[in-house]
DNA sequence: ATTATCTATAGATCTATAGATAATGC
DNA sequence: ATTATCTATAGATCTATAGATAATGC
């Protein structure tokens, strides 16, 4: 049994995140998947619907990641490295966040892609704030960091090498940035305040 | 004298920053500017022509703002925060950086295009370092900090906060995320180490 | 019967060009 | 003469729909 709908969507994730929303056609998808533009009308009579559900394909999994995080480790620097991870990802297939690509031209998405787009950003803020609190109150995050503010860094600054690095110095600069991320977050108590003191 | 090409070069900024390089057209354009779509190919005879006069026309004006920064101070915290304003301006009007529009879809824009968003980056990530090292040799910024490592974050976290905080909390949102890579930058000489501690 | 896919096509829009016409600078 | 703009149009491509046909599940 082929699941058409399925391949649509993950052709069409692809599309969307190596070319823009209006950078790839109904004939684009058709031929990547081998049906006829028609067919995928059929699924998603609008390149709309389309868009609403490539958000929502796309969140399910993040979902599912964030949620096998939670359950793998309590410790807070572990748990936004593996969330870190997810990006780097991204970044070694050459494929940005959908959700970056989407969110770039807000006001130029149709309204329930931007509002999926945007539930989906606050989200994965409220989940890094959360993290950082269970982090900081069991002690794997250090004690006087501002868990709104460094939550906001933290996806601001995965989303943004991820879109830098590709011009800059690939994975090896994405690991850079999350080396500083990652030494702003930790405890006094596991190793030093400042790298380059003994 | 009425300078079209000016003209042309102002309101495609615009449409490319609001609604990406393949989500404006022509038609577009010469609706803004009330000329016909002949009359934008005379100046730019391709599409792809007018993305590579966007960028030079955007990267000209960053780097007289830059020059600028250099000249009003020789702090570096103060050169980084009045960076960072920049984009906060982009921010306040809804714009986003034109070259993150065009980096998110790095594989899908013509070569000449890239190959100007790509020095575009380096060019700025290469200032941040400079304006970082410089400082931290006159003491304006921590003496313990990363430059390269430190530069690549800035530029990160400033294009991610541009892309996320519209979706979040807007320039407050953004100036938080500003707030947090000043206290990492700042010496310890030039108030606490930690915010939170006496 | 329902679900999935196709052919065929509408009508709009896209980038780009040819070549006429108007405005400008000498 | 040169520079700038226009009309008119080509040819491709876009999103979307109507309605026929094929495959599937009962």
């Amino acid at each position: 049994m082929k699941d058409t709908r399925l391949e649509l969507l993950t052709k069409a994730e692809a599309l969307v995140r190596s070319r823009g929303y209006s950078g790839f056609s109904y004939a684009d998808l058709a031929l990547a998947v081998g049906v006829r533009t028609a067919s995928i009308h059929y699924y998603f009579p609008a390149k709309k619907d389309l868009g609403v559900a490539l958000v929502a394909f796309y969140d399910e999994r993040y979902d599912a990641e964030m949620a096998g995080i939670l359950r793998s480790t309590d410790d807070g620097l572990e748990r936004v490295t593996a969330y870190a991870r997810l990006y780097l990802s991204g970044l070694e297939q050459k494929l940005g966040c959908l959700c970056a690509v989407l969110a770039i031209t807000p006001e130029f998405l149709p309204t329930e892609i931007r509002d999926a787009v945007r539930r989906f950003f606050r989200k994965h803020f409220l989940w890094l704030k959360t993290v950082l609190e269970e982090g900081r109150a069991n002690g794997s995050i250090r004690k006087d960091i501002d868990c709104d503010q460094q939550a906001r860094v933290a996806i601001a600054l995965l989303e943004g090498a991820l879109l830098m690095e590709p011009m800059l110095d690939g994975s090896s600069g994405f690991m850079s940035a999350i080396a500083a991320l990652q030494s702003q977050l930790r405890p006094a108590s596991k190793g030093d305040q400042s790298p380059k003191e003994a």
